[in-house]
DNA sequence: ACCTGAACACCGTTCAAGT
DNA sequence: ACCTGAACACCGTTCAAGT
């Protein structure tokens, strides 16, 4: 967004801030035509200048989503790596839970990547693998687990917590507890 | 459907197998004019059978639900509380994992006493209390958790599993680890 | 009683023009 | 260049009638 007509970089700041709030109210799935209503423009032009849902929300979500990145950076000179990684892992729930609905988005782009928010998406992953491998390496986390898992975990937390805010805590303190290497040993019995 | 006229039966059971095919294949999303069409219907004649989505998929899912209330009652007669609540947790996050989607449906139905799978949903929460009301008392489980937060946690491994098929096994080990007493239970107090 | 086709108010997306 | 109103094909839901 950095040179264009007046009124082009004028609209793509109201369609922005029309979007926050209709997320924040509706969840993701809020509708781009009362978007477009609310900040006052044609529809076709919101579809300009964000082709996709996920491209508004890359707009909206990934300077501070790609900051759990900085973040991750800052925790790895942690000496306890598990503190670290539990820290970490808090803060990318919360960032998750941002819109009702956003976690879908985020793990569907993780999959796609031609979504807008991959890239993005990619970054959180790699984020969290640093922190994983450190605290493996420490011995404080089951070895058994890849980022992608974490991410699901991180994903599967958000969803729940986000439906039941109550919950929220629990949630983690139980996945928490799960990565850590208990002593009964990872392998779980399936019904053969 | 015990009486009523030959072709409303006949109506009801074409609504269920075409209910069936079309979540099978779409999730629990599917279009309820496609299903009414292909079963062929009117659309009307959907909504008189079954006035919400819910109900379609309480008829179509209800009895299997409920049966895990029967498969704990088997269950609780182990005598190791902890593999019985294992066996069952992954059990249930079979069958919330049935179509996609059907987890959202599932949570939503035990927030909303209206809702036609309320009843079923409570039921698969209840027969969980029970199994980990007993492993609790085994002290084999952490005590800070109550049957509400364990369906969370059912939805959620399911929700995350249903979107990344792979990650099942290790969601599941990550969960039950963290429900077992920990060798770092930084968050339950010792009676010493 | 039980059914149906057609209408209604939405949705995301794309069109043909306007300045 | 950048914009808009109107159209398109959907959706769930409800209508006015039909047998």
């Amino acid at each position: 967004m950095a040179a264009g007509r007046k009124d082009a970089r004028r609209n793509y700041e109201r369609l922005l801030t029309a979007a926050q709030a209709a997320f924040a109210e509706h969840g993701v799935g809020a509708s781009l035509n009362d978007i477009a209503r609310n900040a006052g423009v044609g529809n076709v032009t919101l579809y300009r200048h964000f082709p996709t849902r996920q491209a508004l929300l890359e707009a909206l979500l990934g300077e501070s989503l790609r900051g759990l990145r900085t973040r991750a950076d800052e925790l790895l000179t942690s000496p306890a790596p598990d503190e670290a990684l539990s820290t970490w892992l808090d803060g990318a729930v919360e960032h998750a839970m941002t819109y009702r609905g956003l976690v879908d988005a985020l793990v569907d782009s993780l999959d796609d990547p031609a979504s807008d928010l991959h890239a993005t998406c990619q970054a959180v992953k790699d984020a969290g693998a640093q922190l994983l491998a450190k605290a493996q390496q420490a011995g404080a986390v089951r070895p058994d687990l890849d980022a992608s898992v974490l991410f699901s975990l991180i994903a599967s937390v958000a969803w729940a917590s986000e439906r039941t805010p109550a919950h929220r805590d629990q949630l983690l303190a139980v996945m928490l507890d799960g990565l850590r290497k208990g002593a009964s040993p990872a392998t779980i019995e399936r019904a053969s």
